[in-house]
DNA sequence: TCCTGTGAAGTTCTTCACAGCC
DNA sequence: GGCTGTGAAGAACTTCACAGGA
């Protein structure tokens, strides 16, 4: 894969609706596509779409546009989707018991694989076909199932130990549904803060000034 | 409120996240907090959280930093999280049913009064204490109870065509769980995406080319 | 003619650095 | 001394515009 430029942690992101749009055009039979039209069905610009594929190499075909299931391997492949990813699921309150049933990632690159949890009346058995830990097992069990990333669904309150022992247990890569933005981690750990109430309250800022 | 200048969308993200850490301190009893000190807790900068505050007034105290409470009732008011949002569920497929429950946003501001619903052996009862309604009652329900806001968790084959009824709906403002992005609306309207497929993917990204 | 790939220009956002005030 | 508020500088991102290939 030749990265031309640095990939954009924006770029990034767009790359990740870019490939659901193929996906789509793959499933309609769609053989090409344009940056155009890609643009228009994500809410984006064609010049946009065009500087994003540009990060990683120059694949389209000058007046036909992109192969559709050509870009969809190269996203996937950029995106490091062509290999399975195994995750715990940290919390298993409410949010995190509705998060082990939510699939909207796909299932056969994203599988969590194991539920640490705190109260010890629900470890030891099976939630949704998964095994529930206690959260002192995190390291052992990380290590053994080869889990990298963490999805932290505690209460705010306990994210920063949470990811502390995630951190010291190998897990290198979080989504945090803590609500508790900005804990800070090493370089080589990402967490990123998934933030309902921020998301909302940005709405009523929208509303309101408007 | 006097608006010194043009709030830009990631001030207003930030703005909750500060928000956030802003009550917590209040909890603890805090007085006065010095813009650095928010930038620790954040994780951003101390010239970021005052750039941003600045915005909409001055009136930190030099060498003193700045009024807890004061703080949080400016952040509000900007906000405007002072006063309530009704707001409606549409979908109430499990990932509809889990956001149902959960809380991670304040209920004093934004309280879900209404699920719609397609499925008729859903509505005409209740599902955590609030009432199903066919998707067809939602222009009429809505403007009963004042709802202006709407989180939507359909499909996203489904995504376009609800986003367009609640719009007719009178619902200006969408959290869009359906995972289609760059849905198009009109520029009274606001809809976020909120795509945890593509946040997990962007970790994916970081954990590979690194 | 159509559409890509990309420098250049334009815009937006962040960081710097310091005057001013407590 | 400590910390805010803010122009100015710098960095990052987006849009423009056009050369060039199919």
């Amino acid at each position: 894969m030749p990265f031309r430029k640095n990939i954009s942690n924006l770029t990034v992101q767009r790359l990740s609706c870019y490939l659901r749009t193929l996906r789509t055009l793959a499933e309609n039979g769609r053989i090409s596509v344009s940056s155009g039209e890609i643009a228009e069905k994500v809410g984006s610009t064609a010049a946009q779409i065009r500087k994003d594929l540009s990060c990683f190499g120059s694949f389209g075909k000058k007046g036909h546009g992109y192969n559709v299931s050509e870009l969809i391997t190269t996203i996937e492949n950029v995106l490091g989707l062509d290999k399975k990813w195994n995750v715990a699921l940290i919390g298993l309150g409410r949010f995190g018991q509705s998060l082990s049933v939510y699939k909207g990632y796909r299932n056969e690159t994203f599988d969590i694989v194991a539920i640490f949890e705190k109260d010890p009346s629900k470890t030891g058995k099976s939630f949704n076909g998964i095994p529930v830990y206690p959260i002192d097992d995190l390291a052992k069990i990380c290590e053994k199932k080869s889990i990298v990333l963490g999805i932290i669904a505690v209460p705010p309150a306990a994210a920063d130990e949470v990811i502390q022992k995630a951190l010291d247990a190998g897990i290198r890569g979080m989504l945090n549904f803590t609500g508790k933005c900005g804990c800070q981690v090493p370089p080589h750990a990402f967490v990123k803060d998934v933030n309902m109430a921020a998301e909302i309250e940005t709405l009523s800022y929208y509303l309101t000034r408007q």
